[in-house]
DNA sequence: CTAGGGTTAG
């Protein structure tokens, strides 16, 4: 089985390692800007769509705004409406078809909306500027932005200028599709040649690409630039900002650019940018800033709205304060705002994340009492709380049960019950799921990549996983930190220090930071094996590279030099740990305790010692 | 009659 097992992911991964997708780049574009020169190929669906598009004249019907088109509810309505106004004699103008076609598409009915634009190329009604611009919305918003560029190559034949509008939609569109590097050409092209004024939407699409592809600092580049331009950044550009630096866990400089929006331009921040920093304190756990936030809010009268509350359940969940996140959702339910099956979802994980599987199916009946429908999600959560438990009968039947439902397991669940598997050593079980996996026609990603490794690691077959990582050699999936730390655990766990070693010089030659994992994996293997000096040396390199110890770190070097007899180094450590308000573990505190028991530690130390013990271990009567 | 920002499973 092992060896089947191997030969297997072997051959998937050499050959799919590589599934992450590159930005194709756009060739140089010459002004003035056409459509061929725009370089984005046509389908053949996207041929057969342009030879549909007829210019006809038209005549000009009645001009008054009517108010039916935003009260068009379903698509049945619209598509009746649609097949009325093309009987008309004459012709209703564009005017009416495009209100028509602007209220599906804020239906979100895209392909719909495609299909009625297709109708009336076909009937003859001219298309305009605003028309084309909703067309190409629909095939941006569908991930069919090269549709949307061939669109952009009618707007020329048909001497329909492309303004600011279609632009933003466009450069909307390749930062949706993550083809962030096009984006920017577009746009310096669009400034470079003239061919339109970028104004305050325009701006904040491409800085949403930049934060969106991690480069913060040149989103705030650009922000001062449109500045300097004479475009005046509103909350819209700021938040962007905000929003990224808060998920980049930058919440000091999201901050500063908070204070600069406000004291410098005028501009007060919404419950959109309240929701983004109070995100950003969550992920950091920074709580009683985060109760200072909703003070905030409660005190300019901004109202928390849904988004907040979710975020404060979800956070409080991750946070295993799970009693916490059911008070939001009670606060919730009080002031109107019902929560959803989202919602549930978060609470059903914080309790599956602790443990406390009989609380999550209470939850889980009650959301159903409540008429809300479990998805793939709350079922993963619950198959994924049953896996950590090595609950695997369970896990397993939750998983039969999500099919059962009529839902399909996606790549999460897959991921969850593969890694399940592994963790009660049924790694063929394992293997089989993850041919099932893509039988289903689902890519395995990084996630499940790193599950791989990481089971057959933990099962004895640290070999099979180094020659499934070399053979993936120089892909994307192995640039990736924790592909090492992954593999650097299994090798020094099993005995094999050495390769351990070379694949941490070979991450620093590939470019990679080790992160506090990587050095306390390597610390903990170092000590393992005895060598203190080599260790140490390693913990006052990480300090020097800027990765601060942490609790783990202290505790991995303080167990080492426990058991190696390094006394003098305890004490050290210890009044570091003291000085860094850092604190011990259950099970570093044990042997300490045990070692000055015994008499081999000094007993001076039992006060240090005591001011290292967490809230929580006082607590817990043991 | 057309374009932009926030939460959500591993």
């Amino acid at each position: 089985m092992i060896a089947r097992t191997s030969a297997h992911l072997h051959a998937f991964f050499k050959f799919k390692g590589n599934f992450i997708s590159n930005s194709h780049l756009l060739p140089p574009l010459k002004s003035p800007l056409s459509y061929s020169q725009l370089g984005l190929q046509c389908s053949t669906h996207t041929t057969r769509f342009l030879a549909s598009i007829h210019s006809i004249s038209f005549s000009n019907g009645d001009q008054r705004p009517q108010s039916k088109f935003q009260k068009l509810t379903s698509l049945d309505d619209a598509f009746n409406l649609f097949d009325e106004m093309t009987q008309r004699r004459p012709l209703p103008s564009v005017v009416k078809f495009t209100q028509l076609l602007n209220a599906v598409t804020k239906m979100k009915l895209f392909s719909s909306s495609l299909d009625l634009f297709k109708q009336m190329c076909v009937i003859g009604v001219p298309l305009d500027v605003y028309s084309m611009s909703i067309a190409i919305r629909c095939c941006c918003q569908l991930y069919r932005t090269n549709d949307g560029f061939a669109l952009l190559g009618c707007c020329f034949k048909r001497a329909v200028v492309p303004d600011v509008f279609i632009f933003s939609t466009l450069l909307d569109g390749l930062v949706l599709e993550d083809r962030i590097l096009e984006a920017e050409r577009l746009f310096k092209k669009l400034i470079k040649h003239n061919l339109c004024e970028p104004d305050v939407v325009m701006y904040s699409t491409m800085i949403k690409g930049l934060c969106k592809f991690g480069s913060n600092d040149i989103a705030i580049a650009l922000l001062r630039l449109m500045d300097e331009r004479g475009c005046k950044p509103d909350i819209v550009v700021y938040s962007t900002i905000i929003d990224s630096l808060c998920k980049d866990r930058m919440i000091n400089d999201a901050f500063k650019i908070l204070k600069e929006m406000v004291f410098d331009k005028g501009i007060l921040p919404n419950v959109i940018t309240y929701n983004s920093l109070i995100y950003g304190l969550c992920l950091l756990c920074r709580w009683d800033e985060v109760s200072k936030m909703l003070q905030e809010m409660e005190d300019v009268r901004i109202s928390p709205n849904f988004r907040t509350y979710s975020i404060l359940v979800d956070a409080f969940c991750k946070e295993g304060k799970v009693n916490d996140a059911e008070a939001v959702i009670d606060i919730m339910n009080e002031r109107g705002e019902v929560p959803n099956i989202v919602t549930y979802n978060s609470l059903i994980d914080g309790y599956c994340l602790r443990g406390e599987m009989s609380k999550a199916r209470i939850v889980f009946y009650s959301l159903m009492s409540r008429g809300l429908v479990p998805n793939v999600i709350t079922y993963s959560s619950l198959l994924n709380g049953y896996c950590k438990n090595l609950k695997i009968e369970e896990a397993m039947d939750m998983f039969h049960e999500i099919t059962r439902k009529g839902l399909k397991p996606n790549i999460v669940t897959y991921n969850t019950m593969i890694q399940g598997l592994f963790a009660v050593g049924r790694c063929g079980d394992a293997c089989k799921l993850f041919d099932e996996m893509q039988a289903q026609g689902l890519l395995p990603n990084r996630i499940t990549y790193g599950i791989i490794l990481d089971g057959l690691c933990n099962n004895q077959q640290v070999e099979e996983a180094l020659s499934l990582f070399h053979l993936v050699g120089d892909s994307k999936l192995n640039s990736n930190i924790v592909v090492y730390n992954i593999l650097i655990d299994g090798a020094s766990k099993c005995g094999k220090l050495d390769i351990a070693r070379d694949l941490f010089n070979d991450l620093t030659l590939k470019g990679l930071q080790p992160n506090v994992w990587t050095y306390n994996t390597m610390i903990s293997g170092l000590c393992g094996e005895g060598l203190l000096m080599e260790a140490k040396h390693l913990f006052l390199k990480m300090d020097d590279s800027g990765c601060t110890p942490d609790n783990v770190t202290y505790c991995v070097l303080l167990q080492g030099s426990l058991k190696n007899q390094h006394y003098d180094d305890v004490e050290t450590l210890l009044q570091e740990m003291d000085e860094g308000s850092y604190s011990l573990d259950a099970s570093t505190l044990s042997l300490l305790i045990d070692q000055t028991a015994a008499g081999s530690l000094d007993r001076s130390m039992v006060k240090l010692i005591g001011r290292l013990v967490p809230k929580e271990l006082m607590d817990a009567p043991s």
